[in-house]
DNA sequence: ACACTTGTGATTGTTAACAATTATATGAAA
DNA sequence: TTTCATATAATTGTTAACAATCACAAGTGT
């Protein structure tokens, strides 16, 4: 189980209700995108799949409206976000905004200990590039932002960021991925770390703004390239 | 209904859920302090209290949830969310970030009308001022911040406030209300539109920062009266 | 007196049947 | 052919009963 699968319940996995695991299950399968974006899903589908009754499954789909990855309509049914280059930027704005604040923080209020794992995170970064080990990149890139994040302190920016736009997030970061090798991207959270290793909140801050900027593009680039194809089927 | 109470849906009552009906009377309750903070909240009592069953109930405290009115432990149940200096310290930065981002958002993207709307806004708030009139003081800021996030464009950063903060950030403001005239507040609105109406919005934020500091102060210094005696209940 | 076990009650989690609402298809009339 | 009304099917909303889990108290043995 990743650093940032775990948000704050520490739970074995027996006091787990059918409705949590359902609901993994489904996230990943959205983001991944096996359930193609737009198309309708429903309460009783996913309670015959899964072989649980409504109920379970209907809380479930409540939790993935909260994380923004289906659109329900009462009365009408949900449907699967459809990804758009302009809610992309929309929630890379806000994300920037957040993240450039919680690293501000994080240079602040970050542990010994904390920092300790940050630096080994980045060094099996480093590895996993020279490996091409994409999972793992990936991965860890999440692992990075989610460490920062945490160790800002702030439960409700904490709770905004992975309980809310994380996972949308997540689904724009797999789907418009490109393949090329992140070394710049690796190279810049070096930066960052280093800025709030140093205590430099302000510099950590505006490094991580342009960091995700960065991203941004990237991500718009590669979506405006298969846009035309997810938004043609309803 | 005020603007600030119609989120993003415009349903009529009739199309509206239990859950929800049950689900906004809850939230009064609570952010009026009528359900005392920190006492425990059961499905079935609140099912035998609107003379509704578990289902909804439940979902309705499920909301209550993820708007952090309540906290829940699972399989044990659920409390009332206690108001903290901390927790409110950590929530207006939160706050404080992302109202300044929907200022210089705003400062780009408002409509005319919206812009008018705001000004009329202020000329009631004024209007209550000298009328002594308390309730539309409050009710009347609150609509100043959302309609400057709304104007602001961004579904994303609409929904983190509105569906997030908005409802715990109610209970604060209205349960650590000093009680004195906001005529500082007023003016700091008047500077804040005029900033807006002249598409400063780097100015737009700035101020809106300084104002939710302020608002924060005085928050703080009213919960540390208080605090004693809420945290001594169990 | 203390630790451990066990049983009881309360609360949440789950299920399946029922009710209400909406979307879709069918057909009649202009 | 088009449009409106109606009926039908599909889906969500709601309910009450059942199962599982947990907290707590009583009791037992050392």
């Amino acid at each position: 189980m990743s650093l940032s699968q775990q948000t704050h319940q520490q739970q074995t996995e027996s006091h787990l209700t059918l409705a949590d695991k359902v609901l993994v299950q489904l996230q990943n399968s959205i983001i991944k995108g096996e359930i193609a974006a737009g198309s309708k899903i429903n309460e009783q589908a996913i309670a015959k799949q899964f072989g649980i009754s409504r109920g379970p499954a209907r809380e479930a789909l409540h939790t993935l409206e909260r994380q923004l990855l289906i659109i329900r309509a009462p009365h009408v049914g949900a449907r699967i976000a459809r990804l758009t280059v302009n809610e992309l930027n929309e929630l890379y704005a806000l994300r920037s905004t957040l993240e450039s604040m919680a690293c501000e923080l994080a240079a602040i209020h970050i542990s010994a200990q904390q920092l300790q794992q940050l630096a080994t995170l980045i060094q099996y970064q480093q590895h996993a590039l020279q490996n091409d080990d994409f999972d793992f990149q990936q991965q860890g890139d999440i692992d990075f932002h989610y460490q920062i994040i945490h160790a800002s302190g702030n439960q409700h920016l904490r709770r905004t960021l992975i309980d809310g736009l994380y996972h949308l997030l997540r689904m724009y970061r797999y789907q418009c991925s490109s393949g090329i090798k992140p070394t710049q991207a690796i190279a810049e959270h070096q930066q960052i770390y280093t800025a709030i290793a140093n205590a430099d909140g302000e510099l950590a801050g505006l490094l991580m703004r342009r960091h995700i900027e960065r991203g941004r593009q990237k991500a718009v680039l590669r979506l405006q390239q298969i846009e035309p194809f997810t938004s043609a089927q309803l």
